[in-house]
DNA sequence: AATGAATGAGGATTCATTCAT
DNA sequence: GATGAATGAATCCTCATTCAT
């Protein structure tokens, strides 16, 4: 029974369909069928919609990147001071919504796909680009002209814990991966302290 | 004309066509054909030495895992002092061998691999075990009962630096990583002076 | 907003598209879609007038010899004279309208699609049937009993400048097969007259 | 049982197999699996020897050419005085080895072909060429100058009995076709005579 | 009348893997 | 040891066609 107005709705599904294929595989060695028989249509309406099999991976990263996204804009506009933005950054990151098997799998794999397809590595750019500059201007009061390091640094343990989480089994701990980038803030905050002495 | 004594060479030939492979595609979707071609053999062949696809992959990721322990241990033998230790460990896991292109987007690769293939999986568990434990036996004079802590985020970190140079275009700076790490380093063995105070 | 009598100018539309799509691709090779596009409506709409792709191809092979026959018989009525008679029927043959790239390449593609769709081997074998017809009558008062056989070649001649035209680059040269064409008539019809020596 | 030196003869039986499904569907909308089916092996290898279906068809237009192409070379040699030499060019023409029905339907098909892929254009051209050379230079004694015009009506003409071969139910006629074509010639080459008085 | 939605069927192409030599 | 030969199984993608609205 068709009806009008289907392709938000598909598309949604596809995307989340993707996501968790990429997470059961955990490669992106899934086929459009089976993405699509876990929407619930067929690979052919797939096709239609995104045009291509790297449409819907590319799809599928934009979805997860702009709930990423969503989620650290929110934790920031309730967040008070630069200890609670930085804090609310790392919150974000390692929320249950992002830091989950599936979608550390999905990101994990779509960085690879980022060597091959100029348009993943953009992609992946902008939110790397994104992460440090949130984070930077939240450090800036408290690390001042360190801060643009700081938040380098801080990327990368992000990214780290997130590449270490797929080795893990068991449920993500989002709570213990924010604790190990907080000491790793404050410690590194500190040793301004120490400079200033 | 066939000789004797070809299989150990034939074997790295195909190991190392590998690596250049996954680096060149940026992903594990290189044939069995491109990689035996490289190594100047059919593809045959690389059959009867691996047994299967999955079998030349895991013998790849073995191959670059020694040549980083060598590499580790190496330096490890020529370092001094608690301090010195642990710099080498950094040195080592960013030096040209080890952090170029190909290398690092085998290791990505190989990570992906991983999650589906549970000798790959324990191959990376056994790479992060001996890349934690050198790290917490260098840290331990310098800081005692959190050198497991300070192993841990230092490894995250390390990971982190990999992951983020698949993204890089040039030659992979492997200088500004060994600093990044040692300012981290430097700014978590502080703290213990400070919580010391 | 449906409107009456939409019926007629759709369907002209699909096939005035149907050839230029055919002239387009050198093949039949084009998808209803890419038809009804250029048509200006949906494909589903197109299979709603047609019934089929099929019937589209029919229907775009009948427009194409309505068109030939009205130019010959429009060249007939205002032709004076057996040779004048003769000369419209090739003059018409050659005209821009039949003779252009388009037409052509539609043509040879129906001679093809006439080895497959029975229907399409009629309305060939129709065209061949008037172009002799016509020709034979015209040839009569100059050939008399050897007609048949002299519109036999002289069908065969244009099918085979038809068909030569598809290789060629540039706009068609009608004036160039007109003569082409003549020289060949008042060769055989020369003949006769050796004949009655 | 695979041997060595397969190649050739896989490659020959594709090329015949092709011929023949082209003929039987009288069209290229021949599946790579039935060509390969026919010729006893499957798909794959078809694809392994020839690339692709382009690969495929081209070869058997070669093909095609190269047998026309002989048996013209051989009725040459073989022929007395102008008058033969151009008999046996339309004799060899219109052989049961060229004029047959598979043969004819491949050829008009690769016509067709000519106009969307390049190297098939560049065959037929060379085809054509070849042909109004070895006419030209056999009719060069017999008509002068006019030779050149009188070989391309001529090709022409041999193009449209082909053509028209298509259409017609029933074995291919080829002494028909040659008388046709003869008195065509007959007729070209009395105009001179004409002329001259 | 007109179309967006939907799919089944099919087809080119790829590739890991096997095997006889 | 080494390889050319060979294929089954898969996978992406296309497209004519149908249908509910």
């Amino acid at each position: 029974m068709p009806k009008l107005g289907m392709e938000p709705i598909r598309k949604e599904a596809l995307v989340k369909a993707t996501i968790v294929e990429i997470g059961r595989a955990g490669s992106l060695d899934v086929t459009v069928s089976q993405i699509a028989k876990r929407a619930g249509m067929s690979s052919a309406l797939a096709h239609h919609y995104f045009g291509s099999k790297e449409g819907i991976f590319l799809a599928a990263m934009r979805h997860i990147m702009t709930l990423y996204g969503a989620e650290v804009r929110g934790a920031l506009a309730t967040a008070v001071g630069p200890q609670g933005r930085v804090r609310a950054i790392l919150i974000a990151s390692f929320s249950p919504g992002n830091f989950r098997r599936e979608a550390v799998s999905a990101w994990l794999n779509f960085w690879v796909l980022a060597q091959s397809v100029p348009e993943a590595k953009r992609l992946l750019a902008v939110y790397q680009g994104r992460l440090a500059s949130n984070l930077t201007v939240a450090l800036r009061p408290m690390a001042g002209s360190r801060a643009p390091a700081i938040a380098q640094s801080l990327g990368a343990l992000i990214d780290g814990l997130y590449l270490r989480e797929v080795l893990k089994s068991g449920p993500p701990d989002g709570d213990a991966a924010v604790a190990l980038a907080l000491r790793h803030l404050e410690a590194e905050l500190q040793r301004r302290a120490d400079d200033a002495c």
